[in-house]
DNA sequence: ATACCAATTGACAGCGCTGTCAATTGGTAT
DNA sequence: ATACCAATTGACAGCGCTGTCAATTGGTAT
């Protein structure tokens, strides 16, 4: 039925090993050999059959990717980009969706690794930002690749992604404060992403550098949802003094303080400015349209599925780390702040 | 470091062959034999190696789940699903969303069945609404369950999800014409998708039975997306005689209408209803909320996933094919027509 | 106590590959 | 023509399981 190395072997007249080499590229098989043993692979329509080669070599053809996250929007950008790697070398992807807070969290991927003797990794906020799960799962013998928000790599020659949201945060509210904003809010995401503190801490930072005060009274923590939004930002309006423009974690939180505008009668962008954070499709759906910061996540994903598998393969990095930074994109729910508004 | 089928056998002074009844359930084992095995397995912390499982047996335990659609909502759910009978049934899943239309696909399909012995398949449409597709799938020995619109199942004795979206259709058309609505405009999604031409055979049937003329202008043909949506509402209002209600053949449509009727400045519900189709997030996070029909895509994932496993170990099935109907679930776009519109 | 037979257990081959190491090939220097 | 050695190729074991079939066990009827 299926073709397996012992056909194209015979078929090629030469051993299965040559086949083999053939077929994992290696540098030492004559041209015409390989010619032949290419043909047969095309004649006999010959797929190595990954479960033998992940049971026979000491290489894994397996990856996985373990994740938390509700946002849908990310989730399938990150499969498309850590598919497109893992398709053009070959390698297989498991998805593995589960509760970060479970307490048997470790047990549980270690069980699936084992399982399906997984080589390696994907792990993206929270579970790249918890410390010690990552030293759990080097113990594991699997390599690990982490897409993180922040500036520093963690030092520890795991290969990594930093995606500077700090920066990413100061430019938009310094987007908002050319527009005139002087009172903005701001809507934490959850507190166990790392992006939450980095956004916050751009905000502050630019706030600082503009001669703002801050006022813990504009900042409501929340967590990366719809309904987060909502209640932030019905908090914030219903302030003594209220904010000129709101600052969401991400678009979704910020499509839920587009809702709360709206449950209140509020225009936007002419009363209130929203900006989110990420540039999902929510973000070109919402009426207005979001002002938002881009974040490429199938690149990034891509980029650290390639990471993960030279690590698996033992191949020297040069950079083991890759920085991002998302860049501002103005759209419809941002203008200036409008004069004749309460201060 | 990890254990093996070797280990656990030593520690439990058993052969191996033992061990694997153990694992794999079978029933002539004494129990005495079975408890120290499982003590064993416990102790080490054994996980039997998928890998060697799909090389030495018969059987595989990888089923892929192959999809074409940008919806995120529907596909997070589906895996979610999908993920969930995996898990209690021990097997793992592979992703593989791809272009439907590609002149390959089926090549490439072949090609993932062949290199990681995929045991069978989730099909959604497209993919499931593609005879020859599913026809040639068949002859690489991959068994497979379908995920399809319609009332009647392919006679062909391979499991099937039929979910009605014409009854669903019907019962949304009939609300809105219990809310008075008589021109009832309507935006097909893809025609790739059965249920577009399914979702469209209701909207008909309920307008025949309630005695109200179908004008073809009514009917904008678009696809599953929000821009079709917008595209497709701005058309149906420009008629001469407005619709007073549109129907979205699913939420991001009817996310898109409302978009264009806010565009237009035309208030939902007081001046136009707009009906959804999917419950997806969407439909909660619109302004207004969307009145749609429930479609619980977990729940059909992860029955269809049950019925490809049964399926996949030839256990023989009391029911084959099962039926859903979506719900209608009334929110905040539909309301009574208004008495001084026009007509 | 013995024969009998179903229930239980184990020996061994083999799934389709890769790793190791030994054998062969063929080009180059003499 | 011959020796030599790097390049190329192949033989064989083994990865961790399951399938097949044969061997053993132990409970029941006599």
């Amino acid at each position: 039925m299926k073709a397996t190395i012992n056909d194209v072997a015979k078929q090629a007249e030469v051993s299965i090993k040559t086949v083999s080499r053939v077929i994992n590229n290696e540098v030492s098989v004559r041209q015409a050999t390989r010619d032949k043993v290419l043909a047969a692979v095309k004649a006999l329509d010959y797929q190595p059959n990954l479960a033998a080669r992940n049971l026979a070599g000491t290489k894994s053809y397996s990856i996985a990717y373990v994740y938390d996250n509700p946002n849908a929007y990310y989730i399938i950008d990150m499969q498309k980009g850590i598919l497109s790697a893992c398709k053009k070398q070959g390698y297989e992807l498991l998805i593995h969706p589960c509760n970060a807070k479970a307490d048997n969290i470790t047990q549980e991927i270690s069980t699936m690794v084992k399982q399906s003797r997984v080589a390696g990794l994907v792990l993206t906020p929270p579970f790249s930002e918890m410390p010690e799960f990552v030293q759990q799962m080097k113990q594991l013998d699997v390599k690990i690749v982490r897409i993180m928000s922040g500036d520093v790599a963690p030092d520890d020659l795991t290969p990594c992604i930093m995606v500077n949201d700090h920066q990413a945060s100061y430019k938009i509210t310094q987007h908002l404060i050319d527009l005139g904003h002087r009172h903005i809010g701001f809507i934490v995401g959850g507190a166990e992403h790392k992006s939450s503190s980095e956004r916050l801490s751009g905000y502050t930072q630019a706030l600082k550098d503009n001669d703002i005060a801050i006022s813990e009274n504009l900042i409501v923590h929340g967590e990366y949802s719809f309904e987060s939004g909502v209640h932030g930002a019905k908090s914030l309006i219903a302030e003594e003094i209220k904010p000129t423009a709101i600052f969401s974690c991400n678009d979704e939180i910020a499509a839920g303080a587009l809702f709360a505008a709206r449950l209140m009668n509020i225009a936007i962008p002419e009363e209130l400015s929203i900006v989110g954070f990420e540039n999902s499709p929510f973000s070109r759906q919402t009426w207005p349209t979001l002002t938002t910061a881009d974040q490429p996540n199938d690149q990034i994903a891509e980029n650290a599925t390639n990471l993960l598998i030279a690590h698996v393969r033992n191949q020297s990095l040069k950079n083991i780390v890759t920085h991002y930074t998302p860049e501002l994109v103005v759209r419809n729910s941002t203008g200036r702040v409008s004069t004749d508004k309460n201060i």
